[in-house]
DNA sequence: AGCACGCCGACT
DNA sequence: GTCGGCGTGCTC
């Protein structure tokens, strides 16, 4: 007998055994997908991770239903990438696997319902609800779950079924559909009658006495075809002939021509010829010289190169080596870069071997892509992509570029697996043999310190391209000014004549404030009381753009009140301010502007970045006001100015990395100031100058930020020093997370002793009505963290067993960056 | 994660 | 008295 082991999309531990016969046994192989029976009535697609001939001691292996693929779909290289991550990151191989393909392969099955025809039914047997299904049947040949449930007008419909199909009046079935459907453009051609000379000739006679129109669509399609020499689509002709597709249907019917299908790609480049590499200036080439040199003996190196300093260039001297050695590369890259000018750059210099990959393609898009990877297609030579892209089947991968390495969002948040995309790129460019180079204006403490200590070459640029100089960057008291009343609004003096000034010049302006809305706060002039989101623990922000009260957490959305609700007065009072305040007051400071707001708000939908960021490029506004998005790799020629409305809040963020981030984020914002010839400047507004962190800044002391900030960490025992898991607990019931919270973590302190940090609410304990609560383990260098893993998955596993935590979802979250 | 089986309140 | 709520336990 014959078994194989899959690996299923849900988040349960084990691989599940299937018995397979022999014909499937040497048909199938590792990494193919086999849809199989689960439970009662589910259908899954599952990946085969194994085939040997074991038989199951203790249960009776089910039957596969089907085999899905002709060839693996999965690498052996990704199986164990798979399985590395689930340890890693103390998740299941299943939560892998839903994250790694893309939604389309994963069919699961969906239940189909058709009237029992053999079997004739006494209608009056039926109850009412059943009727009504049994009368839709006799309309429908089939009806889905769903269906139902409108039919009958509520949720719970399976009881009804379940007796339909106890009384044989129905019977049930499980389809499955391919969610992958190849897009197929049709063309045309003459048939075999016509390919002759003189048939052709006798065809074109017959055809301009009675059939003028068909004649020209016949002449058209000879033209195009001896022009381009290439297949002729039928979108194609009808456009060129100026006529409908009914003309070449009628000629389709009379067996002139033929209409044929041909499987195209839905991503498609159809841009330009490759245009040469630009040539690298002295910088640029001594920091390619050095990598190269830093490969021979490292794995991953570390490019320090401050903002525009041409670190893309470099990148693509790198590339042009690996895929002429016909070597598969990775970019990397923070989702909201990619929607920018970076993808058309390197589209410009490499053509259609580019291939982008990320959220907001459609799932057939991603099969494509995919699949070009999979069979290291010449359309898919480099992937440009967000985080998930490390989960595409290379086959011959040569380089991984991890560009803006220190950005957060590399690391994925909630469902699991909470991999960090630059951490796994260094696994998986091992499991190739092949490199890494990360890439950063403001590296991760944690990169840096790994180059300091040899684990990573490093390599620094420390000029602009063109030798353009860094902005100048300049601290505005404005506790100081507020006294001196020197502000307008949220505006110190020196930034309303900076920006005269710029405007004047006929340059643009950007100005950051790290937060949206009108105000985060609402507060009764009365009574102080402010409203609050009914399903989470914060205030409401008021959004004045859609006069709207909103949770920034939930989504939760309410009209403005125009009284108090706690008292009933009217005059409401805002606190703090948000990127709208912001914009509406620089409307009224200068009414001839035109002002531009780039936040969460203003980008939803599929092109929402390009517009603004376009319309930004283009000129047609003259002040962009926005958030942290502003700061993702986007290159615009003419800003002169950048404004830091408040740096306060973010320094005070209560996170042990908020001062890293801080400084970041401002260096990176100030890095999109004046990035061609001119020098740009920089007006950080702050209640405290002093702030080191703010000096830091000011005079782009990279160095004596990651000093101090190392020591801090040493001090109170952070990354790089100690590693961080981070457990969280949720439930609705408040008690019963804090007894949960208290139980888990007297049980880890038992095992680690002081390195177990809480149980601690966080600042905001209640997010969609689930109260939440934080365990922080801190593991030290010389603790193996494969033991300390498995000790807590132990601990938890006891935990799980109590009855009274029913219900508690424990998220377990390792590295917590 | 789903989904079935099983035990207690609001309706015919 | 049933219908239907969701609390627990299993899935090769």
């Amino acid at each position: 007998m014959h078994y194989i082991d899959v690996i299923l999309p849900i988040p349960l531990e084990n691989r599940f055994t299937y018995s397979i016969t022999e014909a499937e046994s040497g048909f199938l192989s590792i990494g193919m997908r086999v849809s199989i029976p689960f439970g009662k009535s589910k259908i899954y697609t599952g990946i085969v991770a194994s085939i040997h001939q074991v038989k199951p001691l203790i249960y009776e292996a089910k039957q596969i239903h089907q085999i899905l693929d002709e060839t693996p779909i999965v690498t052996e290289m990704q199986l164990q990438l798979w399985q590395w991550i689930a340890k890693y990151y103390m998740c299941t191989e299943g939560e892998v696997m839903r994250a790694a393909l893309p939604n389309a392969f994963l069919l699961e099955s969906e239940t189909i319902i058709s009237k029992n025809n053999a079997i004739e039914l006494n209608e009056t047997d039926l109850k009412d609800d059943e009727y009504l299904i049994y009368e839709a049947l006799q309309r429908q040949s089939s009806l889905k779950i769903q269906d139902i449930a409108n039919i009958l007008d509520k949720k719970n419909v399976l009881p009804v079924v379940k007796r339909l199909v106890e009384k044989e009046a129905i019977i049930l079935n499980e389809e499955i559909y391919d969610k992958y459907k190849p897009k197929y453009v049709r063309y045309v051609k003459l048939t075999e009658d016509y390919t002759t000379p003189e048939s052709l000739n006798q065809l074109l006679e017959a055809l301009s006495s009675r059939a003028k129109k068909q004649r020209d669509v016949v002449m058209t399609l000879f033209s195009i075809s001896a022009k381009t020499k290439k297949p002729v689509k039928v979108s194609d002709l009808v456009a060129e002939s100026k006529t409908t597709s009914a003309t070449v249907k009628a000629l389709v019917d009379k067996g002139i021509l033929e209409d044929y299908h041909i499987q195209t790609d839905r991503v498609v480049y159809d841009g330009e010829e490759n245009e040469a590499s630009k040539a690298l200036n002295e910088f640029q080439t001594e920091a390619l010289q050095q990598i190269k040199t830093s490969f021979k003996t490292q794995n991953v190196v570390l490019l320090h190169g401050i903002t525009s300093s041409g670190k893309t260039e470099v990148y693509v001297k790198l590339i042009e080596e690996v895929i002429a050695k016909g070597q598969q590369v990775l970019y990397l890259l923070p989702e909201i870069a990619l929607t920018t000018q970076l993808v058309t750059r390197l589209q410009n210099y490499f053509g259609e071997q580019v291939a982008v990959f990320h959220s907001k393609y459609s799932a057939h898009e991603r099969v494509e892509v995919y699949n070009q990877v999979l069979n290291n297609s010449a359309k898919a030579k480099i992937v440009l992509g967000a985080r998930s892209s490390i989960f595409l089947p290379f086959k011959d991968l040569g380089l991984i570029i991890v560009d803006e390495e220190h950005e957060s969002s590399f690391k994925q948040f909630d469902p699991a697996p909470r991999y960090h995309a630059r951490d796994v790129s260094v696994v998986l460019a091992s499991l190739f043999k092949a490199k890494t180079l990360l890439g950063s204006a403001t590296p991760s403490i944690e990169s840096y310190f790994n180059a300091q200590e040899n684990k990573y070459g490093l390599v620094e640029i420390n000029r602009r391209y063109n030798n353009v100089q860094l902005p100048d960057i300049e601290l505005v008291d404005i506790k100081d000014k507020q006294k001196r009343k020197k502000m307008k609004g949220h505006f110190s003096d020196r930034l309303i004549e900076e920006m005269t000034e710029a405007i004047a010049d006929g340059h643009q302006i950007i100005l950051f404030q790290n937060r949206r809305g009108y105000s985060p706060i609402v507060e009764c002039n009365t009574c102080g009381h402010s409203p609050q989101c009914p399903n989470c623990d914060v205030s409401l922000t008021y959004h004045q753009f859609r006069k709207q009260l909103r949770c920034h957490y939930c989504g939760y959305n309410s009209a403005m009140l125009i009284k108090c609700m706690a008292c009933g007065t009217p005059g409401l009072d805002s606190k703090g301010f948000g990127t709208e305040q912001i914009e509406s007051e620089v409307r009224l400071l200068f009414p001839t502007l035109k002002v531009g707001r780039m936040d969460l708000d203003t980008t939803r939908g599929k092109f929402g970045y390009e517009k603004i960021i376009t319309a930004f490029e283009q000129q047609e506004i003259d002040v962009l006001v926005g958030t942290q998005m502003l700061t993702k790799g986007l290159d615009f020629r003419n800003v002169k100015l950048v404004g830091i409305m408040n740096a306060d809040n973010m320094l005070n963020f209560p996170d042990f990395r908020a001062h890293e981030r801080s400084f970041q984020l401002m260096l990176q914002v100030s890095g999109r100031a004046g990035r061609t010839n001119k020098q740009g400047k920089v007006l950080i507004q702050t209640y405290n100058p002093y702030h080191k962190i703010l000096q830091q800044v000011s005079i782009n002391d990279y160095a004596g930020m990651f000093k101090e900030q190392l020591e801090e960490r040493y001090n109170y025992k952070y990354p790089p020093y100690y590693r961080l898991i981070k457990i969280t607990l949720k439930h609705r019931d408040y008690n019963k997370v804090d007894m949960a919270a208290d139980w888990l973590a007297k049980s880890l302190t038992q095992l680690f002793k002081h390195n177990v940090l809480g149980p601690e609410f966080p600042p905001i304990s209640r997010i969609r009505n689930q109260y939440h609560k934080n365990i922080l383990i801190k593991v030290p260098q010389g603790q193996p963290l494969g033991k300390t893993k498995e000790a807590i998955k132990k601990v938890n596993t006891s935990f799980a067993a109590i009855g009274g935590f029913k219900g508690v979802r424990v998220i377990i979250n390792v590295d917590n960056y």
